[in-house]
RNA sequence: GGACAGUUGGGUGAGUUGGCUGAAACCACAUCCCUGCUAAGGAUGCGUACGGGAAACUGUACCGAGGGUUCGAAUCCCUCACUGUCCGCCA
């Protein structure tokens, strides 16, 4: 959720920031008008309640006296009406206005660079030289088979198409990777979380997933749940509408989950192979920080996921995302892509990102410092995609008779 | 799934014969005083959101959520959610 009060404020400044994300100037048009209205009618009606209070005080004293109430009375009557339209008008404005501003994307920082999609994103820079093969690297779902680590078919005779089975090594390497992925964000004071992979509709709400992509994500019939399409959703909402004392920020937080997720508009995309699955494995971190160190607690971000690739030898390079690649809730991200040598292209495999107080906003996380309440800045970035991370050591450490070297990093983990 | 009990501010917890309670007390927290040492004592302040005001201050809403009764509800009624205890079931 954005805020508001500056929104009407500095409509100029906000509307410029928010065609980054290409928002139609005519919705931030409605939204400023909708917001003068519910003042307006909250105005009326709170003028005319404060009337009400005061009389009725005044009958109660009436009552007590044993004075004659028949004309206060008849005059409190006549309240009841007028009370009750105002306040119809009133929850009307405000109804309006709550699920407008529940599509209103976040800010882009003004250093998030212009620009429509990917092609405008900015590469910041390269880590690891690609291997040289003097063989022709094969995709990962060619080594699939080969090496035996994943099993397409049965996945979708399970399931449904966009779900697979990882099987012997395979299995244990993607073990392996989460592990090893959960201890390194630890020892970089992350503390570990386990936690439930169905959230209510108000954490989802708290973080951004609803109710603009309720349609990517999975739904428990009859039940007001949702399977997890993250970690950063039960992450973040841990301190929903909660108040943090100001000492204990920031919190540093990391948790394995597996995330669900319809890939509504995806389809026709990556249809071959486990780029893009239904349920995939992540480690994920989340942290919520005070707002004049989330900015360095972002750097410290990227850095601990570009070193777990590094860790892994696994070539990557880091891309500032322009505006209209930004997600809903990012105020500023970078993605990591990792070189697949398979597909000669690099891929995403991490993406962090920091949403200012937009999350805070609707999640209610605020700190307390010096007895006043202000809201906590968070932020979330994977680390990494665990099957993407599977599919980038397939590729890269594949061998010409199609067998998977281990990294060295993960023998200790099998 | 069945029965009973409960859900109040950062925490514990009063208040449920409707108005003087946005809410006692205690703890925690903040500032100050005293003292001087791995402590204690004293003073003051301290819910959230939105609106008006330069400010002092002030209006409205909120006592799990939603609805109802009433001039007026934390307090009465209804529905739902959650928590606790006992029973049943179960990894």
């Amino acid at each position: 959720m954005i805020d508001l009060k500056y929104f009407q404020n500095n409509f100029e400044e906000a509307s410029n920031k928010l065609a980054k994300k290409a928002v139609a100037t005519q919705t931030l048009e409605e939204l400023k008008s909708l917001f003068a209205s519910l003042k307006d009618d909250n105005a009326k009606y709170e003028a005319t309640k404060a009337e009400q209070n005061k009389l009725s005080k005044l009958f109660g004293e009436y009552k007590q006296k044993g004075l004659d109430t028949y004309e206060l009375k008849a005059q409190l009557d006549s309240f009841k009406t007028t009370l009750a339209t105002l306040q119809e008008n009133a929850r009307r404005s405000e109804e309006a206005l709550e699920a407008l501003s529940q599509m209103i994307p976040n800010f882009p920082d003004d250093s998030v660079p212009e620009g429509v999609d990917e092609n405008y994103n900015i590469e910041l820079r390269k880590v690891l030289e690609p291997r040289k093969f003097d063989f022709t690297p094969k995709e990962h779902w060619e080594l699939a088979s080969s090496c035996g680590w994943i099993d397409f078919e049965r996945g979708v005779k399970l399931a449904k198409s966009r779900f697979s089975v990882l099987r012997g090594d395979g299995a244990r390497v993607e073990r392996a990777l989460i592990n090893f992925f959960l201890n390194f964000n630890r020892k970089n004071g992350f503390e570990e979380f386990n936690l439930p992979l169905m959230n209510n509709a108000s954490m989802l709400r708290g973080t951004g997933q609803l109710p603009k992509f309720e349609d990517d994500l999975f739904r428990i019939e009859d039940e007001d749940l949702y399977l997890i399409p993250t970690a950063e959703v039960p992450l973040t909402n841990l301190y929903n509408d909660e108040i943090i004392n100001d000492k204990e920020l920031p919190i540093l937080m990391t948790a394995y989950t597996p995330c669900f997720r319809k890939e509504a508009g995806s389809a026709g995309r990556d249809t071959r192979g486990m780029i893009r699955q239904h349920q995939f494995d992540k480690v994920e971190m989340v942290a919520i920080s005070h707002p004049d160190k989330s900015d360095e607690i972002f750097e410290m971000m990227v850095q601990n996921a570009s070193d777990l690739l590094t860790a892994l030898e696994l070539p990557h390079r880091l891309v500032m995302l322009c505006g209209g690649d930004l997600g809903f809730s990012a105020a500023k991200t970078v993605d990591i892509e990792v070189w697949l040598p398979g597909q000669n292209q690099y891929r995403e495999i991490s993406s962090i990102s920091n949403t200012r107080d937009f999350q805070a906003r609707r999640a209610k996380i605020r700190y307390k410092q010096d007895g006043k309440n202000s809201f906590v800045h968070t932020l979330n970035g994977s680390a990494l995609a665990v099957g993407r991370t599977l599919i980038a050591i397939m590729e890269n450490y594949q061998q010409e008779d199609g067998t998977i070297k281990i990294p060295e990093v993960l023998k200790s983990y099998l």
